[in-house]
This record gives structure tokens, C-alpha cells and sequence, in this order.
DNA sequence: AATGGCCTCATACTAAAGTACCAAAAGCAT
DNA sequence: ATGCTTTTGGTACTTTAGTATGAGGCCATT
């Protein structure tokens, strides 16, 4: 919110010193009502442009970004989330403990605690709990 | 391609007419050079707008939704997509195969087949694959 | 120094998942 | 009607996945 009453601010600013500008260069001639014009719409082209941009870059972003505090709140310890991070991508227990140099066994337990923690009863299942608390990047 | 030279080719257009508009509306001396002014920024400003918007649009429905002509690609029947949603949302062959009405028996077939199908070892990694085809939604 | 949390690993299970192979019924197009 | 694909299902088997339990090492906090 106080973003938006800034960039306004600027916004009308930025009109009202185009406006003095305008006056001055057309009065001494030195520049012609075209080039103020066309400088005046090329400006605007681009606030218009750069606002709609901020403004859906939460919504595309939101849906592919990691909720951090709620991964702390389910009591997931790093190691944890490393492994269902590799389940996501489809390898097997085996291939996990390999990627972290850690034995099957390890792998294991971080998983099944894992299950409890997300309250799944299988990895396909973890996935897609874990998705959608929004824990999980697609 | 085309949408784009057209865009710009408007723009160009509108350009112009506003040079003319501007000049004709000065001389008569009936409008301001405020309000021309004012009346450009908003019109560019609401085109820039517009414009971003219209080309991340694409970026953000496009991982949203199904690419049907891919399944058909790669042979999978509707039965075994309905298996592969159902294993997208975390379920058991024993649960798929209640709610689909048939035996665990067929669901493992229907299973068999989608691996090889989308050249996965195991269910997650065919939901990875499956989602990097752009054949499930999210 | 003791406590608690995390990571590690092992053993011994049980439960799913997945493979291989076969086969019959159903639906569909020529 | 005759192929063809899909769907269905079974048996027998191997491989992963997941559970339960215990235990040692590490590290930060108390």
C-alpha cells in the first residue's frame, strides 16, 4: 500500500514537471510539440508497462514460490526437506542417498518422518500435500 | 508475430492522429496544451498497460494447463490418465482402484503401461515427467 | 555437564509398488 | 464379421517403500 501512494506520487510529480517543461521549450522554440509529445506518450508507454508488471508479479509468483515459515511450522528439519525436495523430482530412496551421501537407511527415516509430519501416508501423497500447502516449487 | 506488427502499427497510427489532434486543437486555440498533454500520457499509459499485460498472460496460463495433443503422442488412453491423476493426488493403486470401479490388478496394468509410456521407474518420477510434458495441471 | 534436537545408520519387519505374462471381454472401424 | 485397440483381470514374482525400534555422534542451549 505504501508502495502504491509512492509510485502515484512520483507519477503525478513526473506529469506536473512535464507540464512547466512543455510550456518552457515550446515558448523559447527550441524544441517542437512533436518531440515534447512523443517523449510525454514513450514515458508513459513504459510507466503503464513497468506498473502492470509489478502489480502481476505476485500473481505469477506466488503460486511457484516456497512458504518458508510454514515449513518451520510443520517442524521440518533441513536435511528433511532436502529429501522431499529429490522425492519431487522422482528418485527413489536409493538414488536420494546417493545424491546426499547418505546411506538408504537415513533416507528412510527422514522420509517416514516426513510422512508424519505432512500427515501423508505415501511420498506421491506428501508431494501433493506438500504442494499445496505451498512448501513444494512446481 | 503478426499480433505484434499489428500492435505497433496501430500505435504508430494513434501516434500520428494525436500529432494532428494536437497541432489542429492548439492552433484553434479550443484546448489546452495541458489537457493534450494529460490526455496522451493517459492514453500511452494505459496502452503500455495493456501491453504487458497481454504478453504475460501466455507466461502465466501456459504451466497451468494440459497439452492433450502430447498425450495422444505418447499413446496414453484415457483410462491411464485417469490413473495418472489419480496417482497426482497422492492416491494408493487400492484407492484408484475403487474410485475407478475396477481391481487393483488393472490399476497395476494401467500403472505398467504409463512407466513405460513416459519412460519414468517409478509413479513420482512419471508425475515429474508427466509435469514437465505439461500433461497434468498443477 | 546435561539436555534436547538433529543426523546418522542398522536390523527386521510389513506393506505397497512394479514386472512379466497371459487371457478374455468390450468397443470400434473397415 | 474380422481385426485392432482398450480395458479388464489374474497369478506369481521381484523390488521399493515404509514402520518400528534402538543407538551413537554432533552441536547448541541451559
Amino acid at each position: 500500500m505504501k508502495k502504491t501512494i509512492f509510485v502515484f506520487s512520483v507519477l503525478i510529480v513526473a506529469l506536473l514537471v512535464l507540464f512547466q517543461l512543455s510550456k518552457y521549450t515550446y515558448m523559447s522554440g527550441d524544441i517542437s510539440i512533436e518531440i515534447i509529445i512523443a517523449i510525454i506518450a514513450i514515458t508513459f508507454f513504459f510507466i503503464g508497462a513497468y506498473l502492470k508488471a509489478k502489480t502481476t508479479k505476485k500473481e505469477v509468483d506466488n503460486p511457484n514460490q516456497v512458504d518458508y515459515k510454514k515449513i518451520e511450522e510443520l517442524g521440518i528439519s533441513k536435511r528433511e526437506y532436502e529429501v522431499l525436495v529429490q522425492i519431487s523430482k522422482g528418485l527413489s530412496n536409493q538414488e536420494i542417498a546417493e545424491i546426499l551421501f547418505v546411506s538408504e537407511s537415513t533416507v528412510k527415516t527422514h522420509v517416514s518422518n516426513l510422512l508424519i509430519k505432512l500427515n501423508a501416508k505415501r511420498r506421491t501423497q506428501a508431494l501433493q500435500i506438500a504442494k499445496e500447502l505451498q512448501i513444494l516449487a512446481y
